[in-house]
DNA sequence: TGACTCATGTCAGCATTCTGACATACGTTG
DNA sequence: CAACGTATGTCAGAATGCTGACATGAGTCA
């Protein structure tokens, strides 16, 4: 039923293992933030900002992982819809810091809850040392990919 | 200089790690496929085809996880650039088998080899024991999130 | 056979994200 | 101080992917 000696079995590669996760990750957050109203990207941002009060769009974006551009956009209007604000001039440079209206915290308890509940089904099964081993490898992983390891 | 006590530490979250290395891995592989002009949907789609001959739209939606309309619309253009085939009258059903053509096997080939040493430089520094520990975790994973574990 | 369910291919419209570009502000370096 | 490189916020246009919808074909069951 399946392909024998073709070379590069894609059930044996860890980097399409791993676009799968994350797929599946995603699937399952989309499902349950849907009835809320709310996109993945949209709850990055309002968890980014409860947990680090006061970051910039750039800042945002690096940790949401897009573009500054495609943040902007999510920001003007979160702002507009009265989740989040940023003063009207900025306090130094060009970065506008960035806060949580009530209405952002209110909105994000119950996405937070339900993200939180995703996360530990897909946990459920593994050991603490299984998952322990899972953070050590991945991060192992993005520190390979981005080269960080060159030099001397 | 970090948060604490915040609650949730994103920087301990295995979800947001894992959202963390795919995206890792995909600025990776777009790096190395943008100067062959080739997007990894479109280069996942080829692999597939590589693997797998004769697939059909669907089931390369399924396999390079996006809906069966994104790879219809990618599939269309493949097609009218010569990369792939399908038969002008579906064999049975209304199933297309798909196949690559000499040209878009040719055009895989570089691809597939610059895929490939990304993600060897993802995996070097890991052992064969972390990788076999890796793959299974993230499986299990997945099998948790898609609620294939429910039921007696 | 006929009704029902499901999967498929495809078209159209919309949402999201990206690339490109520009002006501005900071830090460093001469 | 002046020039340079870098980072930021923002606008505009294009690419990419998704949802909704429809017709068609296969399989199931009465």
């Amino acid at each position: 039923m399946s392909q024998e000696g073709v070379g590069v079995d894609l059930e044996t590669s860890l980097g399409y293992l791993l676009k799968e996760s994350s797929s599946a990750l995603r699937a399952a957050m989309e499902e349950v933030l849907r009835p809320l109203g709310m996109s993945v990207t949209h709850y990055s941002c309002l968890e980014l900002l409860a947990q680090r009060p006061g970051l910039s769009n750039s800042e945002l974006a690096r940790g949401a992982f897009v573009t500054r551009q495609t943040m902007n956009v999510l920001l003007q209007a979160l702002e507009r819809d009265g989740y989040v604000t940023r003063p009207a001039q900025p306090p130094v440079g060009k970065v506008l810091p960035t806060r949580l209206t009530p209405r952002g915290r209110r909105s994000l308890e119950k996405a937070s809850a339900a993200v939180r509940s995703v996360e530990a089904r897909m946990l459920a099964g593994l050991t603490e040392t299984e998952q322990s081993d899972a953070f050590r490898i991945l991060q192992r992983m993005i520190h390979s990919l981005r080269g960080d390891n060159e030099g001397a």
